[in-house]
DNA sequence: CCGAGCTGTGGTAACGCTACCAGACCTTTC
DNA sequence: GAAAGGTCTGGTAGCGTTACCACAGCTCGG
């Protein structure tokens, strides 16, 4: 039977055989494993590939082999340039190894992030990389089903699914808290992202609570702010949260560009930071070092989570050991003049 | 011949039709055209299809098809955030019409670029989305073979490809230049990024060039500077270019985030903007409404570029008219206080 | 000088799905 | 009441590649 859907006919592999007298097998060969044919048999393929034009088709290759290149990321948001970093990182590593990524976002819902990792899994990608490190419950036997190696970078978490390499949003928070306490800061505000569905903020919050009961200060919901991310809500939160607590003597943002926000804000108040407040971020960012005053951050290795990520994959999907494992790639407190 | 490479039996559409008694061709349409199929049939199916925990391979789909549902889009990098919004306007179009991106960067290389393409053709991706528009020969050869759509989004160009759809660099970077005239500055210093392989760079200094032209001012080559993105580019600009011409009395930063670094660098020096130096930015980022002063701007609509590209493709794929398009979105200069 | 052990090549049968056609069954029409 | 048309289902033959085996020709040791 003849098919011919498209009016672009395409060159096959078996058209390369018949221009340089050979059999299709020995094409596919010199062309993936060039060791294993003759020097003078590469070379006549290679000069029939150019010849015709010939782009090997990866679809049939991957359902004849069974092997897919592809590997899916799924974030929260493409919009957020804290991603990027990782996401470069990943793509670097994956590039190298001639392999190729597939993006998608589940918009910061679990839902969404079910659908897809479905459809990802539909595509038959090699292996899965998530932000997130809660799922449905469809969305975790869908995984388990599918038998892919999978990864999850957003947070260390003790329920990792396979792969789990990050840092502890717990342990960061903690830190950053109990830096500001030594700096001798008291009453300390956190404003986070919406919690929803988003464990990262989850364990900033937690960890901000724990830094708290090891200082022996009570938690106030005063002090404690919920705000979706952008600069606006940054300035939102310092005018708030003054409000609420005249004594609040730092804010700590732990997420997004909130801090910047609030800074620009408290310029616009003439309020001295640290003098009146103090300000501390989440996520180093470049541009806190050159603001006035420089904002202390904690710093996260988003690129370094994203490189590592992509290896340990490539190690699994090239059959090599199949244990869970976890990296903890850790964070680094950077003090500056805002506290 | 049974083959088994992997120690996970998937379950085939061959299942989905035994549990269900009915043919697999029948399972196929129930999923993909429910319309073609009786109501009891279709439900019939659907609860095969869950009690067994099928997962439909698009691998298989696309090379029995000849069609694919992946996009594949190629940026000079993937860490410019500028980007990030076209990316999500893109991806939250195609996600609607159960298509899928693939993601890959030139890092501002043309070689890379070509080496992109053909991977991305090799996959046999349904469309192209480029953020350059100018290629290799091969490469541009490459897409001419491959008969799929593609699109160009980085700048507006009399010799697209196939489908454009963006803003015209060259014009917007000399209204921006008139601009600054009309507000009485003279000495207009222009700061790029590296002009090599990237036509946006090259359009923009252009246009900045005929503005010059169109004003009678002669351009000074001291005024002229080529740097790597970031904010410590736009401080060291403001260093060099001051010292280069003491008359300097603005600069339009024409890429990236040059223009925070250049503000934040006269705060430090304690030289009032505008007062001793106007300062104007490329792409409005969220950042320069807030700074103070606020950052003169030229608006790119990004996001409306990648959905536009996306909604344009789709028809594409779809069999729709197949004569070239361009697409303006234009531009908006953004008159803030620090000009 | 013959069989064992390479190396290099080719033939065949999948991989899991869908396009195309055929045909069963039911409704409509004159 | 039979032909014409519609709706729904199934069988067959690919899509373009690769895994697996077979085997030809050659080298080498005893």
């Amino acid at each position: 039977m003849r098919r011919r859907r498209s009016t672009h006919e395409t060159v096959r592999i078996q058209d390369v055989a018949r221009h340089a007298g050979v059999s299709p097998m020995t094409v596919s060969r010199a062309l993936r494993q060039p060791d294993k044919v003759s020097e003078a048999m590469r070379r006549r393929v290679e000069e029939a590939v150019s010849a015709i034009g010939y782009l090997p088709n990866r679809i049939a290759g991957s359902l004849s082999s069974s092997r897919s290149n592809v590997v899916a990321l799924i974030v929260p948001s493409l919009r957020n340039s804290l991603f990027a970093n990782t996401v470069q990182g990943i793509s670097d590593v994956l590039h190298a190894a001639g392999h190729h990524l597939m993006i998608a976002d589940s918009g910061y819902s679990l839902a969404d992030e079910e659908a897809a990792i479905a459809a990802m899994l539909q595509q038959r990608v090699c292996a899965l990389v998530l932000h997130n490190t809660r799922h449905t419950a469809r969305a975790t036997s869908l995984m388990k089903r599918a038998g892919v190696p999978v990864v999850e970078i957003g947070t260390l978490t003790p329920d990792a699914f396979d792969i789990n390499i990050s840092y502890s949003n717990h342990d960061a928070a903690k830190a950053m808290t109990l830096h500001l306490a030594r700096l001798g800061y008291r009453r300390i505000g956190l404003v986070t992202l919406p919690l929803a569905d988003n464990d990262r903020s989850i364990e900033r919050r937690a960890g901000y609570l724990s830094a708290l009961g090891e200082l022996g200060l009570a938690p106030d919901p005063r002090l404690m702010l919920e705000l979706p991310g952008g600069i606006g809500s940054g300035a939102e939160a310092v005018a708030r949260l003054a409000q609420g607590d005249p004594r609040l003597d730092a804010i700590f943002f732990a997420g997004d560009v909130l801090a910047i926000g609030a800074v620009l804000e408290c310029q616009r108040r003439g309020w001295p930071v640290p003098g009146r407040l103090a300000i501390a971020s989440f996520d180093d960012v470049d541009i806190l070092r050159y603001m006035r005053p420089a904002v202390t951050s904690v710093r996260i290795p988003r690129s370094e989570i994203g490189r590592r990520s992509a290896e340990i994959l490539l190690e699994r999907v090239g059959g090599r050991a199949a244990a869970p494992v976890t990296v903890d790639l850790g964070f680094e407190i950077v003090q500056r003049e805002s506290t």
